[in-house]
DNA sequence: CAAGTATATGCGTATATGCTCATATAAAGT
DNA sequence: ACTTTATATGAGCATATACGCATATACTTG
């Protein structure tokens, strides 16, 4: 167990700016379009279905915030998921997501 | 090591939510300071010194996203963490930080 | 039942941010 | 140099939401 300090208000404003950055819906699309491998935008366009100026936008949201990282290669820029921390992130709240909803579930059948 | 399978929209939408609701400086105070326990809203509102308002908007906001449970003793509500991942979460996301400042610090003299 | 205390909520305002359309930039080919 | 293709960006609009103020609700006590 690791032991908990008080973040400082500083510390806090950015693990809120990090949360704000995961807390689109576009933007965990285009996340876990990269999870099997860097993609260029275009290709990205087409996953998501997203328009090109949106999917772009969003895009330098998540390289802002060192999640994705940048390699520009002619025309095409291809983007990847640079923080190794993001795929345990995503498993966490997915878990807690699916007991949540299996527990509301079990509510409905709990009384039969 | 968890299987990737694609989140269907629905899901995605209840992921980019609860990452929302962790988007908040406040509201990651409050979580902060419920992390040694239980504390009713005025203790809350002193230890984090917002309003009585916006603390009381706040927990609401975290309680229907089942992060808190709300138990009322008296006039007093109390409010504790009720999701045993969020201080995991906390704990990544911070990580993920601190990495990332310590390789920002790390540009600035890897020169010399 | 009146008064006091703890918490919640309606409402208005200010700010942030996502989206679209149009256009700019950058690199490649002719 | 001109055109084409891929990506980025400026401007405007629409929506969401955090905050403060005032007030409502819920419970306790005298």
């Amino acid at each position: 167990m690791t032991k908990h300090r008080a973040l400082s208000e500083e510390a806090l404003l950015l693990v809120a700016q990090r949360f704000s950055v995961l807390a689109e819906p576009m933007r965990l699309r285009l996340i876990q379009a990269l999870f099997d491998g860097e993609k260029n935008v275009s290709e990205l366009v087409t996953l998501t279905e997203g328009t090109q100026a949106n999917v772009s936008r969003h895009l330098q949201t998540l390289t802002a915030a060192h999640i994705l990282a940048r390699r520009k290669e002619g025309l095409q820029v291809y983007y990847k998921i640079a923080d190794p921390t993001i795929p345990r992130l995503c498993e966490v709240v997915c878990g807690a997501i699916e007991k949540q909803l299996a527990k509301q579930a079990g509510a409905f059948t709990a009384g039969r």
